[in-house]
RNA sequence: GGAGAAGUCGCGUAGCCUGGUCGAGCGCGCACGAUUGGAAAUCGUGUAACCGUCAAAAGCGGUUCGAGGGUUCGAAUCCCUCCUUCUCCGCCA
């Protein structure tokens, strides 16, 4: 949500900034504006006629003691109550619209940022060397499939297209890549925060997700005004974390992160070139999520990119970080710098963390304060990343550390993990399913 | 899932039966001041958020006693619905 300050005083600004995110909000802050107006009024009024109702409802039993006639007084407050009621509820149509168009408006894009949408996207910073290789490439979905630790076709049967099943080593390597970077988090001072799945609408109002793109995650519970939506990512479940708090300055930063599998509908999003894990309706993921004062804020942004950036070097992976356009940030976020790993398949480099700052935008949704040493309440500012995406994580690893034989190398920062192997293999794999036919459960 | 109890100003509580000087008493905590060589103790003062008015602050006005609705001239107090918490029973990883 914005600030209405700066929406009264100025506009125009507001409008310009918005521009850049390619989404024309003229008509609705001209709306606001308006609203804003009336809402003041009508609020004027009301206050008018409640003071006068609050008086005589002091008189009235200090009359009474004297012994003298209220019927006059009574008559006037049945008048006001009336006026009162009407002015209430023209308050409340107009704060009904004020309210719900406050709530479309995105945040503003930093100034900085190029407008526009994906193609005024900057890469900032390359990383890693040239990964031609003497043998033929294979794609992560052949890899994954042949040395069996990706079960396409039974992700199918069980749940339909865009779902998977991780079998033996490729399970363990996903539970390595989460246990990595949970732990890395750990050390650097985060929190680990283990969250609900299913949530309440107010989170995904103040993540900002709601009320404009609440069809692109899985209800279940739809009875009536109880409904929980699976969360599409654990930035929405830990922006409520403080909701309606007052934290005091001095407990700022916060700094959390949270494994979460992210459950997204994905509508209509689906193409041929994002075979495999590249795009899923359920995916692993670890999210940084930090709650700063304002002034701390630009800092912690940097601290989460290069938090990041250092998982994915710790890997060994070939990537690169860009900064988005005003365009094509989320509408919640002010800025935003995707981290994006390289797919040889693909020849191309594809999203593993998103970093964004959220400015007091969330803050003001959710109604997230802290107390400034010198007694001021102000909003916080929120910032999240992913650190990291560990289902398009594998597909990379997968891809980038693949052998001429069709095995994998383990990168080494994951060996401790994965019981100090050095590789994954079919025969590897043969071994794991033929122990496992022996042990049930 | 069944039965009962409860949700009040940072925390703990009083007030609800018997509606009106109750936005709300007390204790703790916290802040400031006095006292002291300093501290403890003691005493005194203060102690929320939001909205409106204002250039801003002060001041003034309004709202908030879990949430929403109702009754009433007037609701923390009466009625209804919902949410949450606790206790007991049942069920269960």
């Amino acid at each position: 949500m914005l600030d209405i300050k700066l929406i009264r005083e100025n506009p125009d600004e507001v409008k310009t900034r918005l521009k850049a995110k390619e989404v024309d909000c003229d008509s609705a802050v001209d709306r606001i504006l308006v609203l804003d107006t009336q809402r003041r009024e009508l609020i004027q009024k009301t206050e008018a006629a409640k003071s006068e109702q609050n008086r005589a409802s002091k008189d009235v039993p200090q009359l009474k003691k004297e012994g003298k006639d209220v019927s006059a007084l009574i008559e006037r407050m049945n008048a006001l109550k009336e006026e009162i009621k009407a002015f209430d509820a023209d308050l409340k149509s107009v704060e009904d619209e004020y309210t719900d168009l406050m709530l479309s408006l995105p945040n503003l894009p930093d100034p900085d940022l190029k407008p526009g949408g994906k193609e005024n996207n900057q890469p900032i910073c390359f990383y890693g060397g040239s990964s031609k290789r003497d043998f033929e490439i294979k794609n992560h979905v052949d890899l994954c499939t042949s040395l069996g630790i990706i079960d396409y076709e039974r992700g199918a049967k069980l749940s339909g297209n865009g779902y998977w099943l991780y079998r033996g080593l490729g399970s363990r390597l996903e539970w390595a890549l989460i246990n990595y970077f949970i732990e890395t988090h750990e050390m650097d001072g985060y929190e680990i925060v283990m969250v609900p799945h299913m949530l309440g609408y107010d989170c995904g109002l103040t993540a900002g997700q709601f009320p404009k793109f609440k069809d692109e995650v899985y209800w279940v519970d739809e009875d009536g005004e109880n409904r929980h939506f699976m969360l599409p990512t654990a930035e929405t479940a830990l922006a409520s974390l403080h909701r309606d708090e007052i934290l005091t300055e001095a407990e700022l930063p916060r700094k959390y992160v949270s494994y979460t599998p992210c459950y997204r509908r994905e509508a209509g999003s689906y193409r041929s070139d994002e075979r495999g894990m590249i795009r899923g309706h359920q995916f692993n993921k670890v999210e940084m999520f930090q709650v700063t004062t304002p002034e701390q804020s630009n800092e912690a942004f940097d601290e989460l990119v290069v938090r990041a950036e250092s998982l994915v070097k710790g890997l060994g992976l070939k990537f690169r970080t860009v900064k988005l356009a005003a365009g094509d940030c989320s509408a919640s976020m002010a800025r935003t710098y995707d981290i994006e790993v390289y797919i040889p398949s693909m020849n191309g480099y594809k999203e593993v963390s998103s970093v964004s700052n959220a400015r007091d935008y969330q803050a003001r949704r959710g109604n997230i304060r802290y107390r400034r040493e010198d007694g001021k309440i102000e909003y916080v500012h929120t910032l999240n990343g992913s650190g990291l995406a560990t289902s398009r994580i594998l597909p990379a690893i997968v891809e980038q550390y693949q052998q001429a034989d069709g095995s994998v190398a383990v990168p080494q920062a994951l060996k401790r993990f994965l019981r100090g192997r050095e590789m994954i293999t079919k025969e590897d794999q043969l071994k794991v399913n033929i122990k496992s036919a022996f042990t049930c459960g």
